[in-house]
DNA sequence: CTCCGAATTTTGTTGCAACAAAAATAGAAT
DNA sequence: ATTCTATTTTTGTTGCAACAAAATTCGGAG
């Protein structure tokens, strides 16, 4: 018998029709393929994306549980509109997440990792720069998880991941052209810089730092999008 | 048509059977009802809670979202064992998440609330004395939940419910007499003087002890138990 | 035009059977 | 005894229909 000894950190499971159901939705939520407050049925995800009930109804639950859908209704889920309480809730926590990934993430990291998120960078630049701000948005993605994935903290990455996503459904809709702004840009040459020295505490304050600057920009974006109706 | 306006925090949802199984089999799981590396499976519960198949899958699958209980084959669900590295993580995430919450939560909190934490702390002290550690450990999570309730941040709340959730059921096989050491009582009680002087940085530092003091009798207590096979 | 209530449609939930795949078991060979 | 293999049992998944309840629509009254 396969003797798994102590701590099992692979990823066991088999991917089901459920699973990939919920990636597709995921997918399309953080792509922002629905409006907020763009109503979600089990019956109409099953056709979309061709997959019976059971895995759409899986889908579903899972994407609530991790509020990246709630409920507006007893029986009515919804993308989310993100409220300033909610936007300060979640940059609350991501500050001290991140913060944690990107310390942690920072200690073991070297040449390759650097070149790699340079080159993260210069996605987000030429995307930026061509008007492809959701492929900016996903190279922004990238570079940011690059570092936290280094950390070696599922739970942690799972936890961050999840902070994104109920983020980025309402991120597409309210700043679809104004992806990431130039502060984004110096952040990042600042954490790249703590990576350079070795210096797992600079790169910390540079990420949060970044988190601090897309909250300003979101929480601005939010207040005159919805001030009073 | 009902116009929802901004923010609806409001818990929406009726409560179907899936929740409820899901919150049975929560509860059993943080007392300690099976032992780590017992196998969990859809039939089982199904038939150990009275629900069908559906509510029983509904429940295991959001356990497994939240690392409640893990995969150890591709088809085997069991209640995991808390490896060094995993308490480590988990513990690095609580001081991160409930230090947010602890400071959050003592803002604005009064004498009442004080009261009621003074009233736990009674409870733990009782239930220690009477060798009542499952009520005791029971007890703690109201006095900490408490604080972290004061802070108003639901998102916030629920990952840290899931964090005690997946300390919990390795925690209570781990130590199930000495459940909370005299390391606890003291910084409880440097919280509530934090409390009463209104200060949050005290209140946080305090919670912050409590969780690096459990988790050094946690670690001592995973390294003797499994050194090596 | 607005508002309210009944009729109708939509929708989530649940149980269940079939199926494929994994896990447990039994047995045989060394 | 042990290890490997074949057989049997267990188990998660999936689709589907029935049901109850919520959401929507529609129509009429004010």
């Amino acid at each position: 018998m396969e003797e798994v000894d102590g701590l099992v950190s692979g990823s066991n499971k088999v991917m089901g029709l459920g699973d990939r159901a919920y990636e597709d939705l995921k997918e399309k939520l953080v792509r922002g393929a629905y409006p907020p407050g763009h109503k979600i049925t089990v019956r109409a995800v099953a056709e979309e994306l061709g997959y019976g009930t059971t895995p759409a109804r899986d889908a579903l639950n899972r994407l609530v549980a991790e509020r990246a859908l709630v409920f507006s209704g007893p029986k009515t889920v919804v993308v989310p509109t993100l409220s300033l309480a909610e936007l300060y809730e979640v940059t609350q926590m991501r500050l001290r997440l991140e913060g944690l990934a990107a310390e942690k993430g920072a200690i073991g990291a070297g040449a390759a990792d650097i070149a790699r998120m340079e080159a993260f960078q210069s996605e987000i630049d030429a995307a930026l720069a061509e008007g492809r701000y959701a492929d900016a948005l996903w190279s922004n993605k990238e570079f940011h998880f690059h570092i936290y994935a280094r950390a070696n903290m599922p739970m942690l990455l799972a936890t961050i991941e999840t902070l994104w996503l109920r983020v980025g459904a309402a991120f597409n809709d309210l700043y679809p052209e104004f992806a990431i702004s130039k502060y984004g840009i110096q952040n990042h040459r600042a954490a790249l810089e703590g990576l350079r020295h070795k210096d797992p505490q600079e790169v910390k304050a540079a990420i949060e730092t970044d988190i601090r600057d897309g909250y300003r920009c979101l929480r601005q974006a939010l207040s005159e999008r919805a001030p009073k109706k």
